[in-house]
DNA sequence: TAGTGTGAATGGATTCACAGCC
DNA sequence: GGCTGTGAATCCATTCACACTA
């Protein structure tokens, strides 16, 4: 189970001669989002899938959703399509979710908050086990949604992070104190972060950074919105 | 400044003759990171850019700097760099976010309030100018961050709209919601949706989405760790 | 010397098209 | 007839390398 991801941006420190099939980055992106369809056609008591109806569902050609799941496996069958719940078994594994996640949400404001009280997480088997900032006035108080949690302060990331394992952390603290926590959770040991903040993390390179911009969303709804009045002033 | 953006997915329905120099989507989402960059870089009271600083900060390389830059027109000094105030103020205007934006936000939930409160989109330009939900027990709450503002009946929406010339909406609906909350806005007018309801939403094509899915974010994160985890098994 | 802008070359990802299977 | 898996072809994005400029 070599799976290795394609590097793009970061150039190669090393060339070990190892071959192994690169899998695509977006390819693994949209692992995620047949996942989520695949459940929801389950829901719909459905138990066979075809890739023309996964892809059109997500507005993508039916070739590609093959060659997509072909980077992980066979899991078709000619004729009949895809099994539906073998299918969502497989990809859980593959990214991980078929276990559970203890994860760590440092920053207990607006955002912090509303991500702890997210249902979605644990749906998807990742638990908070530990909220941290450091506000004195926030410190002790219980997290409303997680009722047997209280914030403790960031001095104790460390601790907690070795205790429950805890792989994951959610960064939802203002941008400057942001590269200051990064730099606390990967000493402690995390290994990847998911960051609110609207600045680029610098982190070493065993650990992995997903980042969304709230406002870089917007922003790029902006300039589409923008450029499509163009095209339609154009007259298409 | 007929700038287009590659289809990309989209399979082309029509082939008229116009050439026009496409852009591609990735340098698109990059041209935010580097505005976010360069507003960093000017609050340290540096005036002047080279390509490879703003490269490294962002880790991408100087000719992908240029490039992406060049795609938009010609900002930089031969042997000086880029003036960061010129960049920027030609930045924000590419990406539309020189003037200011009217939003509405559907979904008075936990995440809802969380980002009625979110600071980082008023330092863009972007402004809520209504939320709405369809519970009636919130509706007629006033919303605590936007004080002079009142969680309104979905069956307002179409009103708002037309009356604060909104052309951005924030989906923070549940799934089961989210499709039909589409609809509405999009049948009221409203031009691009940023979606935080964990489905894959089926628009008209003059309207951009553009979805985030927390778990998602976060599923990311376990694959990357779990293959990064077998890498260094392997002795990397 | 320091640094941009850009054609040409490279490297990846997507799409095509079809052999093979149910 | 319907559908997968996959090499080959295409399309697109990134990187290289260099002419050119301050």
């Amino acid at each position: 189970m070599g799976a290795r991801v394609t590097p793009r941006g970061t150039r190669g420190e090393q060339g070990s001669g190892m071959k192994s099939n690169n899998i695509p980055v977006p390819a693994v992106r949209r692992l995620s989002l047949y996942l989520r369809q695949l459940e929801s056609i389950w829901r719909a008591d459905q138990r066979t899938v075809s890739s023309k109806q996964l892809g059109s569902a997500l507005k993508l050609t039916d070739a590609q959703v093959r060659k997509d799941l072909a980077y992980f496996g066979q899991f078709g069958h000619p004729g009949i399509g895809y099994d539906v719940e073998a299918l969502i078994t497989r990809i859980r594994k593959i990214l991980g979710t078929d276990r559970l996640w203890n994860v760590v949400l440092v920053g207990a404001g607006n955002l912090g908050m509303a991500l702890s009280a997210h249902r979605g997480f644990g749906k998807k088997g990742f638990r908070i086990v530990g909220v941290f900032d450091t506000d004195p006035r926030k410190i002790g108080l219980h997290v409303p949604s997680l009722d047997d949690l209280v914030i403790q302060s960031i001095d104790q990331i460390a601790d907690t992070v070795r205790e429950k394992d805890v792989r994951l952390a959610i960064v939802a603290v203002p941008a400057e104190a942001a590269q200051d926590i990064a730099q606390r959770l990967t000493a402690a040991g995390v290994r990847g972060l998911l960051n609110f903040a609207p600045v680029s993390l610098d982190v070493t390179a065993s650990v992995a950074v997903s980042s969304v911009d709230l406002a870089v969303q917007l922003e790029q709804l902006s300039f589409q919105v923008g450029t499509m009045t163009l095209i339609d002033d154009a007259g298409e």
